[in-house]
DNA sequence: TTATCATATCGAAGTTCTTCAATATGTCAA
DNA sequence: TTGACATATTGAAGAACTTCGATATGATAA
């Protein structure tokens, strides 16, 4: 059965950025606020919505609000079939799967 | 045994660009000289060089000089050793590996 | 060596991306 | 409702990237 596509274009921009990395990095494990993400990232607050956004967009973080504040995590799921899609098409030769 | 170390941010950089995956997938399987590469992606020849050598320093193809003409093929090992170390720092609860 | 072919580099134009100050929106407590 | 806090959006500046014409470099054949 066909695991659903992933656009690799999109998820490759998504993760192409050192700030996003480091993002992506810190909430890879747990839910943190957008200010949680500010003080451990040192980066300016509409920066890291900024990134969040885009991450978001591409399905690479999920979020719920909790009150005032806005949660993110990382999507680790959807990050291991960026990473299998991506192997898929550019490495059929060395096969990379997912260990569920 | 610990992997050679891959840069991700780098490695995404690389392929974060729709013409580059083209170039990807076009020479994935097969040694293929640049102007092969333009006539096949209706791309000017120096955009196509300057695509190949970010790929080249990203380590994604190698090259072979063959009389004239310089022969490309995507290295997939690099392909999959980058998407593997990606998944580590970043979907480390659902392990991705490389099947060889 | 010279002419020709293949690829690489240069330089410039246009586009996209990153960043942040200022401000708007949304949420809660009082 | 009002005030205070948390996040999102806007708008602008600068940096980085993509693209291609023009040209340089490298390789071969004659």
């Amino acid at each position: 059965m066909k695991q659903k596509s992933v656009d690799t274009v999109e998820f490759a921009k998504a993760i192409a950025d050192e700030t996003r990395q480091n993002i992506m990095a810190i909430c890879c494990c747990v839910l943190l606020s957008v200010n949680d993400i500010v003080e451990k990232t040192n980066v300016a607050q509409p920066t890291v919505s900024h990134h969040l956004k885009i991450l978001k967009t591409a399905g690479l973080v999920r979020s719920e609000r909790h009150g005032k504040q806005v949660l993110y995590t990382l999507n680790q799921e959807r990050m291991a079939e960026g990473c299998c899609q991506v192997a898929e098409n550019f490495a059929p030769e060395h096969p990379v799967e997912l260990v569920d």
